[in-house]
DNA sequence: TATAATGTTTACGTTAACGTCAATTTTTTT
DNA sequence: AAAAAAATTGACGTTAACGTAAACATTATA
């Protein structure tokens, strides 16, 4: 079983040792240890990874670690842990959802301004080729 | 022209009267001044909307102003500036494609967490219609 | 074996995005 | 006009998410 040492989490991840220290210290990893140096795990590497996902779509690291331990966790059998369990993946689903219609209308409105400006970019890339050849310089 | 005032502003979206100081401060809304009293136009509203969703979407407001000053000011005429326009047009937009694909990631994932647990479920409800129809009470 | 390099803890510092409270107008209602 | 409600300006406080620096231990390299 394969581990890994803080510096190959940097670099893989591209956080400082300080991030990875405050991952841990929010649960979001878990690295165990030999002495006192961090030992982490494939689980670490999948975890960070959904948190660094997470942290991109601005969860904050509260909502990520309640959103990582619901799927990384076996599903529970407690009957009413599982009705809790969908009631959160319910409410977690709508939210993103509601993030998806957003990012799409702001896609659709730099769609906008990007036309009107390219727009106006031909109508003056028009203008010069408006003027006659007679104009320009022969070299 | 219609304006509004500040608890209008409040109401409509859920916000208080010190985020909307906040945000006039950093250039996101510019609510004229009757005397001392802030006036609101359509305008304000609209960049507030703006601002709201960047928030969701997990943008700094640094980065919101710089958004919506993209599509609220009409397109520059200068070819340099129309150019810039679309390099940070083009930076936002990959930005927020994969924060939609990060969303379309996160909720497959959740899909299937939902499935298992569901299936766990299932499988419960199964073992207890399992149980012969003799030992249930016969009220 | 001396010297870097890497890692650890402790603990205070920083930044963004507001919250909160006091003191003071301004406006509205009675 | 007096009282209550709403707004404004400071200005300090708070929280999350790390940054940063000191002091020290361990490991790797010359």
């Amino acid at each position: 079983m394969q581990t890994f040492n803080i510096r190959d989490l940097r670099k893989e991840f591209g956080v400082t040792a300080r991030t990875l220290r405050h991952y841990e210290e929010k649960g979001l990893i878990n690295p165990k240890r030999q002495g006192v140096t961090r030992v982490f795990s494939e689980r670490d590497k999948v975890r960070l990874n959904l948190a660094i996902r997470g942290k991109r779509l601005g969860f904050s690291l509260e909502e990520i670690k309640e959103i990582i331990d619901m799927y990384d966790s076996s599903a529970p059998n407690d009957q009413s842990q599982i009705l809790h369990l969908c009631s959160k993946i319910e409410k977690y689903r709508t939210d993103l959802i509601n993030k998806m219609n957003d990012i799409t209308d702001t896609l659709k409105l730099m769609n906008e301004v990007e036309q009107d400006a390219l727009n106006t970019l031909a109508t003056d890339i028009d203008s010069v080729r408006a003027v006659p050849p007679s104009s320009l310089p022969l070299r």
